[in-house]
DNA sequence: TAAGTTAGTGACTAAACACTAACTTGGCGC
DNA sequence: GCGCCAAGTTAGTGTTTAGTCACTAACTTA
């Protein structure tokens, strides 16, 4: 027995560990006793903070969560031009993911949706946040003469997530040979570039510059080494 | 022991129970003694046939790969315009999908790529060829000016993967509520409407009622059926 | 400083796992 | 109808897993 810590403290430290774990030996295949001594403890000690491995999970998911809201609310706060808030959220989504690859690693994993429906439903929600957000960008885009109006902005939003999803995981699959954010704000333009009529994006013309220097995306972190023009 | 078959029939009859069980106990907590008591065999007869379970996932993985080439080529070789192809090509894909929900289950599942980096480079493999074909369709489509010229095609065929990965996603965790062909294809036709200079659709416009029933689509049969002409 | 609480330990369990080896038998060619 | 061999069985191996339990050292407070 070496350090003795406050419980809420170990709750995060094991949590931490778990996250970054999963990804280096997938979510399910990770264990309690990997989890225990990457804090620097006994296996034993996990369950005094989790009864169960999977209240782990739940506990693992729900910050995950809150970590999307939490950026998710500040690309609604922007002051920006609602395309322009588009790109912030897509491109703080990327960076997130980015620098916390067990994100899609947990969400793509299969073993814990068949055992855990809790987490299922969970993950199910955020998604539908999620694609409420870009719904509602897009609508005030179309609103404001920023995007061609003639598209329903709800399944323009299941495209904007498709993008996403698609690109992590190709990213994933692909070995993470690439920067997420950058292919993700480059082919977001090409998406966007579709959704504004041909020969007329006075909204992406000038901010393409601009684009990846999103405002509350980079903030110092390890990804997002600032580059505006 | 009841019956006895020849090793190439048990094979493939290992091989789908594999199919059938990865989809619903998920790819990893799938164990050697589940498939056996599906097929009828004890848990050591599978090694007869496979060495090792992993050259049992290979197996199982090459058996996908060839059945997507097949759909591929198929929707390659019908007369119809690109842009139809392209419809075929997508339909394909997610009938196959429905079919056998395991795909994306063993797609997703990280875990089978950390432990088997072969099958890993194969997905990557798939999906490259997969987005050569939507590239090749997207281009051929803009040259016959179904599409809008001033777009990248292969930003565009990303988009299309993307559509297709993002909406198996959210079949997959909302619990498959929804048809994934139905969904697909309307889906296609808000990014194919985005693709196309508003109010100048004339490919998509006349073809919106025929684009479900795409040939070797429909079909009574659980795969490509009858396909006539 | 004594009493109570809490974080952590070490040694354990029962089940599940992939995989092996020696043995047995069904079905084929002849 | 008989011999042979591949397909299949029985009975294991060693390892890994989540979870338990009795115990103890450290912190808190009256």
């Amino acid at each position: 027995m070496r350090t003795r810590k406050p419980a809420e403290q170990r709750r995060s430290e094991i949590i931490e560990a778990t996250l970054r774990l999963a990804d280096q030996v997938g979510p399910d295949r990770l264990s309690t006793a990997a989890i225990a001594s990457a804090v620097g403890l006994t296996q034993a000690a996990i369950f005094r903070h989790f009864p169960t491995k999977q209240d782990l999970w739940q506990a693992v998911a729900e910050q995950i969560g809150q970590t999307f809201q939490q950026r998710w609310l500040a690309a609604e706060r922007t002051g920006e031009s609602s395309q322009r808030k588009l790109r912030c959220l897509v491109a703080g989504q990327l960076e997130l993911i980015q620098s916390t690859p067990a994100i899609p690693a947990i969400l793509f994993s299969r073993e814990l949706h068949v055992e855990n429906d809790r987490l299922r439903l969970l993950f199910c929600r955020m998604m539908e946040s999620f694609h409420e957000i870009v719904t509602s960008f897009i609508a005030a885009a179309q609103r404001a003469g920023e995007l061609r109006p003639d598209l329903d902005p709800r399944d323009q939003a299941y495209l904007v997530i498709g993008l996403v999803q698609g690109l992590v995981l190709r990213w994933s699959l692909g070995g993470r040979g690439f920067d997420l954010v950058e292919e993700g704000t480059r082919l977001l333009e090409a998406l966007l570039g579709a959704m504004t009529v041909p020969g007329d994006r006075p909204v992406s013309a000038d901010s393409r510059g601009a684009s990846t220097a999103v405002p509350g995306a980079s903030g110092g972190g390890p990804t997002a080494a600032g580059r505006r023009g």
